[in-house]
Parts: structure tokens; C-alpha cells; sequence
RNA sequence: GGAGAGAUGGCAGAGUGGUCGAAUGCGGCGGUCUUGAAAACCGUUGUUCGGGCGACCGGACCGGGGGUUCGAAUCCCUCUCUCUCCGCCA
């Protein structure tokens, strides 16, 4: 959520910001500010009337105290109307705040300066590739044949327990996912981040915190008796530890790293993104957060860059990796660069992280904010997350890529891990 | 799941209808003293919204929501959470 301060004393700023997003926000800015001072003249007027019953308030427990019990009796008298008149401006002010609300929170976050303009994905902006050379070859198998072959993945299993989209990792394939999940883990933490496991449900007021709620709510799973919801990443519950919190200064940067199970619905997928391991709707990631003063956000979101690149580096894939365009955003993000490795077999780059910057928009809604030292106020601090990463396609690009006459060699840093050099 | 107790400022802990945003202690910050430090002493120390260039002024906040009352941290209802005991259980 966008802050009121903002948006009142930089009018302009914002809606050539949001242009970039191919958002015309001129009349919904327009409207939040006539809101917004709706709402200060109703308050004005309220706190006027507060002000006034507490006085008299004050008064009659002066006149009873001394035993002036008819000057007290008129006094409540007065208070009949002003009290009819709070109630008045009490429910006002509500409805002008809840109105203001409903409309600030349709606007999503304004972009860096370095975001390109752009419609779609085609415009998205290639900072760099990296990796081994794409080897072209059309006799190589997809993943979902592979994981048949050698029986590691099963999705008719998975099928059959649940519904389309809940494969069951078997024998090899089982440890080399947990073989993954480790070594992204032992990374991250080597890189400075601290573990968490946190919980893989979270209330309402977490799903609204990291902005999956009220707009993303067909994409949770729904828990309707206790009201949870499936978190669709790790980044809901491990941001939401810092919701309603105020961190020293000297504190920043906070880095958490946490491993879960991902569950998205993903209504309306169809055809060849869903095949195999292209998408799932439950799926395991590591996800790296990041609470860092807004002095040096940017810095730490390079950092976070860095540090996926040097994970897709060790597996030996091949990748790239993009700089987002506006209309290829997030609604909730600044800036997000969003890394792809190639899949041999089909012959495409797959989405395997998604790193970004929401600055103050999340810690705004989340109410998480840092002790300034210089000022002594609170501010609000900067919140950054990326997957380090999501396990899917990376194995599915494992073992397209990998793959040999004999079996699917092992990356040699999950050696340790897997306690196997092939699958076969 | 059943019975009982509780939720107050950074922490501990008073406060059961009126000048209480809240005693006191600890902690934090500033100062006096000291070569320096400790101790002691003095002062200061919540968040948020609105008005004002400002000094300041006003409103709200004692787990959340609602009610009673001229007036609620205090009384009533309700929800959530915590603790103790019993039951069940990985």
C-alpha cells in the first residue's frame, strides 16, 4: 500500500510512476485525495465534539463531588445532543476511512527508476546470461519422460492421492529433493541467512499483510472452518514475523531463510505450462527474505541477485536473467529481476526465481517499521524477498540437461547431499 | 474437549467508575560528580491521527470488537490468546 504522504505531496510523481505500469491513476489519486480530506474535516469536527464531552464530563464530576446535584443534572442535559452528534461523526469517520481504504489499496507500487516500460514479457530487459552453453540436440527426452524411465517421479500416483498437480517424488527422486532443498538451505546460511521453519498456514490477517489479500485470494487454498490459508510461499509467514514490528537501526540488515512446501491453486493454467514439472500446485522452495533500511535496499537486493547466481552457477545450468517491465510486475513489487534456466529438451527458459524489492509497500501494510537514529522517529523499513530457490523446473532442468546414455549425473555439489553420482 | 485464572507502557508490576496515558521499580537517554569508570543524585523517556510556520493545542489507544454511563484500564457481553488442572494424543 502506497503511503497518504505520498500521494498528497508528490501528486505528480506518483501517476507518472504508475504510467510505467500501464496503470492511469490520475482519478483514483484524484479521488483518494478528496477522500483524504474528507477525512480530516470529519475528524476535525469529531475530535471538536470529543474535546467538548469530556469537559463537561470533567465538570460534572467537579459538581457532584461538591454536592451540587441540580447543576449536575443540567449538565447531563447538555450532553444528550453532543453525544447524538458524536455518534454521528464516529460512524462518518469510519465510513470515510474504510471508503479511503478500499480505493488506496487498488493502487500497486510504484516502480524504480530502472524499470523498463513494456506491455508483456517480451519486453522484459536481459541484464545478463550465464552458465554452459546451450547444447542443442533433438534426441534428448523431457523431464516427464525421464522421471519415468527411471521411476523417480510419479504423477499419476500423485494424480490418484490427490488431483493433477501433486506429483510423488519416489527413491532417487525423493532424496534428490530433499538432496536440493539442503544444499539451497546450507547456502543461504552460509551466505548469512538465518533459518526459520515457520508455519505452512497462516490467519487472514498474514495473507493481507504480504498482499495476497483481498486480490489474490483465488489463488490460496482456503481453510474455511479455522479461516487459514495455505501459504502459497514462504515469504507470507517469514515477512509476517515482522508485521506490527519496530527493529533498531543497528539491526539492519535482517536476513531469514526458510524451506516450505509452496500450494497454489493456479486456476486457469493450461496445455504445455503445466506439463511435467512446469507447474504445480504443490511445489518446494527456499525463499530468502531480506528487512533492510531503505538507505541500502538496492544494494541488498543485488546482493540477493548475486547470491542465485552463484546457486544456478553450481548446478551447471544454463541462465538468464531479467529485468521485469512494468507490465510484467507484480502488483506489490518496485523492482524484480526474475531468473530463467534452459531446459534442453523443451527447448525453452523456465522461471526459477523471482527476486524483488517492495520497498515501503509490504512494511506498510505490515506496520514494520525501524527506529531512526538520526531522527529518533519511526519510519517505515524496506522489505525484499527472492526464491533460492523454487525446486521444480530446476529439476526438471537437471535432468533434461543432465541426461546421459547411462542415467542423470548429479551436479557434483549435490553429491554430498545425495550420496549418488546418476540416477538410473 | 471440560474446569478455573489471567491479558496494563521496552520489561516487571500497581491501579476496580471521575484531573489516569496511567504509581513504583528496572532498563534506555541526557546531566552533575570523577583523571576515567562504577555508585549516588537530578532530569527525561510510548504509539498514532488532526490543527498550527512554531512554542504548542486537541482526539484516539491499558489483548480485539461491542455495550452500560455525563464519565470506563476499572462494570457487562463477546472473540482471540496465555497459564494451571483434568481428558485425549504424534
Amino acid at each position: 500500500m502506497l503511503t497518504l504522504k505520498l500521494i498528497q505531496e508528490n501528486t505528480e510523481f506518483v501517476i507518472e510512476r504508475l504510467a510505467v505500469k500501464n496503470v492511469d491513476a490520475r482519478k483514483t489519486i484524484g479521488k483518494i485525495i478528496e477522500l483524504d480530506n474528507k477525512r480530516k474535516s470529519v475528524q476535525n469536527q469529531s475530535d471538536n465534539k470529543l474535546a467538548e464531552l469530556n469537559k463537561v464530563s470533567q465538570q460534572i464530576g467537579g459538581l457532584i463531588k461538591s454536592g451540587q446535584k441540580e447543576q449536575a443534572e443540567k449538565a447531563k442535559q447538555v450532553t444528550v445532543n453532543l453525544k447524538e452528534e458524536i455518534k454521528q461523526f464516529t460512524q462518518q469517520l469510519a465510513d470515510a476511512e474504510n471508503e479511503l481504504k478500499d480505493v488506496l489499496i487498488t493502487l500497486p507500487n510504484l516502480p524504480h527508476s530502472s524499470v523498463p516500460k513494456g506491455k508483456s514479457a517480451e519486453n522484459n530487459e536481459v541484464v545478463r546470461t550465464g552458465g554452459p552453453a546451450i547444447f542443442e540436440n533433438s534426441n534428448l527426452l523431457p523431464h516427464w519422460e525421464l522421471a519415468k524411465k527411471y521411476d523417480i517421479i510419479d504423477f499419476d500416483l500423485g494424480n490418484k492421492i490427490t488431483g493433477a498437480g501433486f506429483p510423488v517424488y519416489k527413491g532417487k527422486g525423493a532424496k534428490f529433493q530433499r538432496s536440493l532443498i539442503s544444499f539451497f538451505l546450507d547456502e543461504a546460511i552460509n551466505a548469512g541467512f538465518r533459518e526459520v521453519i515457520p508455519p505452512f498456514m497462516v490467519n487472514e490477517d498474514s495473507g493481507y499483510g504480504t498482499g495476497q489479500l483481498p486480490d489474490k485470494e483465488g489463488q490460496m487454498y482456503h481453510d474455511a472452518t479455522d479461516n487459514f490459508y495455505l501459504i502459497p510461499t514462504a515469504e507470507v509467514p517469514v515477512t509476517n514475523i515482522f508485521r506490527d514490528v519496530v527493529v533498531n537501526e543497528s539491526d539492519f540488515p535482517v536476513k531469514y531463510t526458510a524451506y516450505s512446501p509452496c500450494f497454489r491453486r493456479e486456476a486457469g493454467s493450461y496445455g504445455k505450462d503445466v506439463r511435467g514439472l512446469n507447474r504445480l500446485h504443490q511445489f518446494d522452495k527456499v525463499e530468502i527474505v531480506v528487512i533492510a533500511n531503505p538507505k541500502d535496499s538496492y544494494s541488498q537486493l543485488e546482493l540477493m541477485v548475486k547470491h542465485v547466481e552463484s546457486l544456478v552457477t553450481k548446478l551447471g545450468l544454463p541462465y538468464r536473467i531479467l529485468r521485469l517491465c512494468g507490465g510484467d510486475m507484480g502488483f506489490t513489487s518496485a523492482l524484480t529481476y526474475d531468473f530463467e534456466v534452459y531446459s534442453e529438451a523443451q527447448k525453452r527458459w523456465l522461471e526459477v526465481s523471482s527476486v524483488s524489492n517492495f520497498e515501503t509497500f509490504q512494511a506498510n501494510r505490515l506496520k514494520l517499521r525501524y527506529k531512526d537514529d538520526a531522527t529518533k522517529k519511526n519510519q517505515l523499513a524496506h522489505t525484499l524477498n527472492g526464491s533460492a530457490l523454487a525446486l521444480p523446473r530446476i529439476v526438471a532442468a537437471l535432468l533434461e540437461n543432465n541426461q546421459t546414455s547411462d542415467g542423470i549425473i548429479v551436479p557434483e555439489v549435490l553429491i554430498p547431499y545425495t550420496g549418488f553420482k546418476i540416477i538410473n
